[in-house]
DNA sequence: GCTCTGACTTGCTGCGAAAGCT
DNA sequence: AGCTTTCGCAGCAAGTCAGAGC
């Protein structure tokens, strides 16, 4: 009997890290704590706009569907990639260039491809990175907090030149009258110099009978930017369209141009934007912002857009241009307001498959029970659960009784957990476990291969007529919820979704996907097209959230998100001296709000802490830099403070650091008078902290500083020179760099169970290696003199060996005990270090990207298939590029 | 000016497949 | 070949942030 059971859902309804300063960073102490329990998202409107109105005119232009055919021949090409290394990098964009053009005719047509802003932004790739850490990692004691602000790297003209740039654009910079965002605007949208930077990478293949291109399989050569022969058959979405105004319009190919004369000329440009811009500095410019903020915040951005016009007029015809597409810092792509699509069709989502009931008895009180479908179903999520930690917690246990009860009903049999047995079923699970394993090579393909036809056709959207990847689009199946560290909520029934809790979002032209469940409706039809999400429902175990049904990852509407995220993250390389300088000021400043703020921003900034949203009393106890506790910072002796909290996903933040004076100072005057459990920053909440922020950068929000301080590292390590003669010695550059970067942003895992067991073998290999090199030493003594080897330990005697020939094997087994000892030791500090999450949220790609074709490694090497096919739109980048 | 909530990003874990090792 | 370790990825929890509504 199948259940397909939608109980009542009101039944259960109830209910870091930072920049560059080593100083700051967490110890590798503090990294090893693991667990103690257990946007750009809206682009900046200049910025969006762009990228939009290019990509939806591209669909205007270009959307119809794929023929089957095609479709078919796409799926041949999956799998066959990576043949591409750096070595072929030129090569690749040859090809590039010459498929480009001829697709660029089909699809891309929009004068919005003319217009930079975003890669105007790429064109700052001269501009100092951040003259004031000259060597802040390097040097693994300097504080970026200590007094360095500004001073220069000690390298090239280039920044030398850059950095007087910025110092202009600082000195005179008069806010009064030009916001920040006019400049902001006015700045993408003049720079178009580096418009000439790009190399087309129009990947897109000649065929003009294609009508629907593809995007996001992660089965597909993951170098589709790159190369031709992913490409084959299929139009890729034209993502790069979507970013890169870089890329000529319409001409077959492109010649590359002399990045050094582009950067010149960008250079001139930026002085030049820099010469108009005002000239009062950020510092005092933001007085009478701050006394009357945040009511003034709105007509702050008002005022944006009309001297953002003015100044546009005085600026080229070029810039006249652009502001037809970034002349309302709201408008986004397409047509609308706000719009992110034109067309959508999908098929909406796939449900997990019914319950099927195994009939296995558990025990109450040692006596077999009878339970009903529903009754098994919700006692087997807990007895599969029975060697995990959770079942172990008393919060768990509780919730899940209470939600059980329900099902059971009043009048059953099973009243205390402590009767429970649930050991029969959990051996049942197991026996299926081992079923499952068990199964020959062939039926685990056929099973493979089945479950793929069946959801094949929930794998793909078609956005703008372009295929596209969809993320998750399965259903959640119910199970109990496992939230992280001491959830209130842990162990609650999560009930099974059916069709009439979803919401389907959908072109309105398109189909309406049809409901899998016969009988059942979805709950609503949407057709926003102001969203990206394709559907949601309500999460059961808090009705008030949603679970969304996006794209996946390496769909250009996420990758577009992606790229205007780390532009945002580069932009504040250019207001970061301000920034900071403002802070430091006020750290001494009368107005407590305002003292609380600078601290805040401080610790965000050099911490990289998270801005630390309030939350409701059914979460975890966790906290960011605005909910910080008293008993959270200690002080400590010679300026520093001692930092312990639980953050997101409840994992330990435990740091000393020493700060400025001020900022010592500053926080032993929020904590006077308080207790432990009252908020340091009283007077501050992430709301606050991001309005300030935002007038001092437009678009800046606590989040920034963290991508900004990540991506600023991996880029100032990777720049160093090194003496990296081998692919072995770059890579550990590159680890070393990510490494670090996870360290700053406490980038926890935790240690797999078998760690110590690896390590314990390892020192045994090494601890035989040893005595064998002890052993060779001895025979080399002996054959020096003439005599024979000694017998090994086994007994058995060792034939006779040239001194040669066993000096060359000692050297041999030296080398790999070398090797062996620094695996080790990696090994044993990287336990607890994930590295995966910065590469995947933290790291401006280009950087990664740029230092492969700098050092000849395979991106490969790097970025697996599905973070290749993520950053698809990095793949263009110019070895130069600096973050 | 505050709360609520919608939309989206970030982040860890666990499982299965692939790769590495003996 | 069989076992161990690593890797990739799906899954889904938990953040951030903006804007509507009061």
């Amino acid at each position: 009997m199948a259940v397909h059971g939608c109980l009542n859902p009101n039944v259960f309804d109830n209910g870091d890290e930072d920049d560059t300063p080593v100083v700051f960073r967490r110890s590798s102490s503090a990294a090893k704590q693991s667990q103690v329990n257990s946007s750009v998202k809206k682009p900046l409107p200049s910025q969006r706009q762009e990228g939009s109105s290019l990509q939806n005119s591209n669909l205007q232009k270009g959307k119809s569907v794929l023929p089957e055919k095609t479709l078919a021949n796409k799926s041949s090409t999956r799998g066959s990639t990576n043949s591409i290394s750096l070595t072929d990098w030129s090569r690749s964009s040859e090809l590039k260039s010459a498929y480009g053009a001829s697709e660029s005719k089909l699809l891309i047509k929009s004068p919005g491809e003319s217009s930079g802003d975003l890669d105007d932004l790429d064109s700052d790739d001269d501009k100092p990175l951040c003259a004031r850490y000259p060597n802040s990692v390097q040097k693994s004691n300097s504080s970026r907090a200590s007094k360095d602000f500004g001073s220069l790297p000690p390298n090239s003209s280039v920044e030398e030149k850059a950095k007087i740039a910025v110092k202009k654009h600082y000195d005179n910079d008069s806010e009064d009258e030009v916001p920040l965002s006019a400049k902001f605007g006015v700045k993408s949208g003049a720079d178009s110099s580096s418009k000439n930077l790009s190399i087309s990478n129009d990947q897109r293949p000649p065929s003009a009978s294609i009508k629907v291109g593809q995007n996001g399989s992660a089965k597909r050569d993951p170098y589709n930017t790159l190369s031709l022969k992913s490409s084959k058959g299929l139009n890729k979405r034209p993502l790069d369209d979507v970013y890169s105004s870089a890329r000529p319009s319409s001409v077959k190919k492109v010649k590359p141009v002399d990045p050094i004369k582009v950067k010149q000329e960008s250079k001139v440009k930026e002085e030049e934007d820099m010469d108009e811009e005002d000239n009062v500095p950020l510092v005092q410019r933001k007085k009478p912002a701050s006394s009357e903020r945040p009511s003034s915040n709105k007509k702050v951005t008002k005022v944006v857009s009309t001297t953002k016009f003015k100044k546009m007029t005085k600026k080229s015809k070029k810039l006249a241009e652009d502001s037809k597409y970034s002349k309302s810092m709201k408008v986004p792509p397409g047509s609308g307001e706000g719009q992110k699509w034109t067309t959508l069709v999908h098929s909406g989502v796939i449900f997990p498959p019914p319950y099927k009931p195994h009939g296995v008895k558990m025990l109450y009180n040692g006596q077999p029970v009878d339970l009903s479908p529903e009754q098994e179903e919700v006692a087997t999520m807990f007895a599969v659960m029975k060697d995990t930690e959770y079942a172990t917690k008393q919060k768990f246990i509780e919730n899940f009784m209470g939600d059980w009860k329900v099902i059971l009903g009043r009048n059953h049999v099973i009243k205390k957990f402590e009767l429970c047995d649930f050991t029969p079923i959990y051996e049942w699970h197991l026996k299926e476990k081992e079923k499952k394993k068990q199964m020959t090579t062939e039926e685990k393909k056929a099973l493979k291969e089945e479950k793929l036809k069946q959801e094949e056709k929930y794998m793909w959207a078609i956005v703008d007529g372009v295929k596209e990847k969809v993320g998750n689009f399965r259903v959640e199946p119910p199970g109990l919820f496992r939230g992280r560290g001491e959830h209130p909520k842990m162990g609650k029934l999560k009930r099974r979704i059916c069709p009439s809790d979803i919401t389907i979002n959908i072109g309105k032209n398109a189909p309406i996907p049809e409901c899998a469940i016969p009988g059942e409706r979805w709950k609503e039809v949407k057709h926003d097209n102001t969203v990206t999400w394709l559907a949601f429902w309500n999460d059961p175990i808090n009705p008030k959230e949603s679970k969304y049904v996006f794209l996946a990852a390496s769909s250009s509407l996420k990758g577009q998100s992606d790229k205007e995220k780390y532009e945002k993250a580069r932009m504040l390389k250019n207001y970061i001296k301000n920034i900071r300088a403002t802070y430091t000021k006020d750290f001494t400043s009368k107005d407590v709000t305002k003292r609380q703020i600078s601290v805040a921003t401080y610790l965000i900034d050099k911490l990289a802490l998270r801005a630390g949203n309030e939350k409701d009393d059914d979460e975890a106890d966790t906290v960011g830099c605005c909910t910080l506790k008293v008993e959270n910072v200690t002080l400590m002796p010679e300026n520093k403070l001692k930092f312990d909290f639980l953050g997101k996903d409840s994992i330990r933040y435990e740091n000393t650091v020493a700060v400025e004076a001020g900022v010592y100072k500053a926080v032993g005057q929020f904590q006077s008078g308080k207790k432990g459990g009252d908020d340091l920053f009283d007077k501050l909440d992430t709301s606050k902290l991001n309005t300030h922020l935002k007038e001092l950068m437009p678009g800046l929000t606590a989040k920034v500083f963290r991508t900004y301080n990540a991506s600023f590292t991996l880029d100032d390590m990777l720049t160093r020179d090194t003496k990296d003669d081998n692919i072995q010695e770059k890579l550990k550059i590159y680890h070393t760099a990510n490494r670090e970067v996870a360290i700053i942003c406490n980038h926890q895992r935790s240690v797999s169970k078998t760690h110590d067991a690896q390590m314990a073998r390892l020192d045994d290999k090494i601890a035989e290696l040893k005595r064998g090199l002890e052993e060779l030493n001895v025979d080399l003594s002996r054959a020096k003199k003439g005599k024979p080897p000694v017998r090994s330990p086994d007994g058995k005697t060792k034939k006779n060996m040239a001194p040669e020939v066993l000096e060359k094997k000692i050297a041999q087994i030296l080398t790999k005990i070398d090797k062996m000892e620094l695996d080790r030791q990696l090994k044993d500090q990287n336990k607890n270090v994930a590295l995966g999450t910065s590469k995947i949220n933290y790291l401006d790609p280009r950087i990664t990207v740029a230092w492969c074709k700098r050092r000849e490694v395979p991106i490969e090497k790097i970025f697996n298939k599905s973070l290749l096919a993520k950053f698809a739109w990095a793949m263009d980048v110019e070895p130069g590029f600096k973050f």
